[in-house]
DNA sequence: AAAGCTCACAACCGCTATCTT
DNA sequence: CAAGATAGCGGTTGTGAGCTT
């Protein structure tokens, strides 16, 4: 599956190390385990997170469980690239919320706090930086009052400052700014919609591993 | 072609909120 | 009401892929 070609995250141990440490396993999920947690809520529901884990025989937290769960199995998910419209409204919502990352989530279907998170940083953050360093402006004085107090200064500022952005986003024709809608491409993601088939052939009956 | 840099994103951690006993 | 357990949230990090030099 295309995820697994980025396989190897979390803060630099492998999962063979960890998983010789003791019962918990940590790091990228496997097929097996995505499969095994997969048909598991699929057949009892979501929520006791420990207990999926426990019953599942996963050797995950069931914090991981619940994570890999919402950000990644949920059939829901949407996956790709995060559309014109959607990050408008993400900038919107973030002047309004702040870092609200999973009420933001609320408002886009399909999309993960996570990934907007991910997409704030990325991209937003980014070009905010960059637009803000060459107008050499000191931002934290704009206005933005309005925003949850948990918010940095800088999120303050970049904040407001995207959503001053949104306008242009609704007609890109006119954006004099290095910010760009990004590109619609779908290629190069497996969606969790693909264990649908897989768990079609495997059938209930099958316990991976 | 190789090395270095940047980007994207999954997954971890710590903290807080909420629920249960 | 207090304490412990569990769930949820937001911040951060590590790594592979892609791009640039």
């Amino acid at each position: 599956m295309e995820t697994m070609k980025k396989a190897g995250r979390g803060k630099g141990r492998t999962t063979s190390q960890k998983e010789e440490e003791g019962t918990v396993r940590k790091g990228p999920w496997t097929v097996e385990e995505d499969l095994i947690l997969f048909n598991y809520i699929l057949n009892h529901g979501e929520g006791l997170w420990n207990a999926v884990a426990k019953a599942s025989g996963l050797k995950r937290t069931g914090k991981s469980c619940r994570l890999r769960w919402l950000n990644y199995l949920r059939p829901d998910v949407r996956r790709g690239n995060i559309t014109a419209e959607e990050q408008l409204l993400i900038l919107q919502l973030h002047a309004k919320l702040g870092n609200r990352w999973s009420k933001i989530a609320k408002h886009l279907p399909g999309r993960t706090d996570n990934e907007i998170k991910n997409f704030w940083r990325t991209k937003i953050q980014r070009h905010m930086k960059a637009s803000s360093s060459s107008e050499n402006m000191d931002i934290r004085h704009r206005s933005g009052n309005s925003q949850s107090s948990v918010m940095t200064t800088t999120d303050q500022g970049s904040s407001s400052k995207a959503f001053d952005m949104a306008e242009s986003l609704i007609s890109p024709v006119t954006t004099t700014t290095s910010f760009h809608v990004l590109e619609q491409s779908n290629d190069g993601y497996w969606n969790a919609e693909d264990l649908w088939p897989v768990q079609l052939l495997t059938g209930d009956h099958h316990q991976v591993v």
